[in-house]
DNA sequence: GTCTATACTGAGATAGAC
DNA sequence: GTCTATCTCAGTATAGAC
């Protein structure tokens, strides 16, 4: 109980040298092709320290998960107020392409993450409980581009998660996208995002209207979408 | 030149038992659980001849998925012209639930299957070029199920691809579904097909018209959607 | 061509000394 | 906090029986 002992400098740097020599070695060789050997090795610490720090393998990819949904918040709150004039359709394109900023050099490691989208129970789990933390925030993020945007309520409710949704796709496409600096998945995300904006006027049209109580209730009743008063799923 | 060696019939069962042995223990412990050995010993060969038929785990899993795909569109194909006088909502009503009904008891298996969505040049990667052949089918198999409605030109050459997407994320909602006998997908299905069918009128409308063209072009451009001539990607 | 038996390699992870 | 030694086990390689 008296163990008020903070975290060593030199720890903190072993911690850090291990972490970096890792993701450079992940973007250089691929996530399989390097070992924890390999990464004790180029980082000058035994394999052991390798280990105390990072318990496994895994545990270096979350490390780097959540630094990038840390990153990703942090430039859009900088760059959402540094731009106040923004109208919706820029303030969208603004949050996906940060992301894709953010993870330009690092496809490989984002395509590893994806490892474990199928395995609801493991830790890393994109769509699993474990990560539900992460995922709340990165949805809260998309939030934020339509926070001031006029939409009627039962949208509001349900465009962060389908934004979120919709930039998981983004990803996947961009994993794959060989175009140099991908800018094919660039165009991709500024045609679709316009095309969205322009057809969001059609929700507010009397002829639609009444379909969307049909899709609010469908997304609710799957748990696709969080309701007023609880948690979903 | 001269080898007309056909497989006998000794090994054919060798190899079925390795197989259906394989598959029952995925099921049972799941894929990471149950190794080669497992899988030798249960079904009462040497180590060495599983490897000898499956040169990885990997190898079965694809044999497995290989099936799935062509059970798929016997199911459909048999059902569509035992049925002829379904309307549009329930022939893809149909495609969805035959996937579904064929995966009941696999969604382990399946889960696994996504752990090579992120990596473009795996062998089993869902999205990557190694799996185009089997993909093309699974696309195809949709493709039947609109095949004698009444839509436009440019919305047909979009449509099997995006229900064959929209088929993929049903999937991964299915894997990590955790209700009875999963009901909640089969709810989801049906409510978003509904939903869907019930707005397809929209793409006549002249409201709407203009924007077809906005939304083909992406989808040609970014290679998602088959062009007239030629491959994509 | 089909299969057994056995030994080897390499990598993730751990135990315990310092 | 860090290192060395060691364990485990999947996957590979191979030699040879039939």
């Amino acid at each position: 109980m008296f163990n008020t002992t903070k975290p060593q400098l030199r720890s903190l740097e072993t911690r850090d040298a291990i972490l970096s020599t890792a993701l450079s070695l992940f973007r250089q060789d691929g996530l399989d092709a390097t070992t924890m050997r390999d990464i004790a090795d180029q980082a000058g610490v035994a394999l052991g320290a390798a280990y105390y720090y990072y318990p496994s393998k895994e545990a270096i990819l979350q490390g780097y998960y959540d630094g990038v949904q840390e990153q990703h918040q942090a430039r859009v709150v900088e760059a959402l107020t540094n731009a106040k004039g923004l109208n919706f359709e820029d303030r969208l394109k603004l949050v996906f392409h940060a992301k894709l900023d953010i993870l330009q050099k690092d496809r490989r490691i984002l395509g590893a993450l994806f490892r474990y989208a199928g395995e609801p129970t493991h830790p890393l789990s994109a769509l699993g409980p474990a990560t539900r933390r992460n995922r709340d925030r990165a949805i809260a993020t998309f939030a934020l581009a339509i926070q001031d945007e006029k939409v009627p309520d039962d949208i509001r409710g349900i465009l962060p998660v389908a934004l979120w949704t919709a930039h998981m796709g983004m990803l996947l496409y961009f994993i794959y996208d060989e175009s140099p600096e991908q800018v094919r998945t660039r165009n991709l995300v500024n045609g679709a995002i316009s095309l969205f904006s322009s057809l969001l006027f059609l929700v507010s049209m009397p002829l639609i209207k009444p379909f969307r109580g049909q899709l609010t209730s469908l997304l609710t009743e799957a748990g696709l979408v969080p309701t007023l008063s609880g948690k979903q799923e």
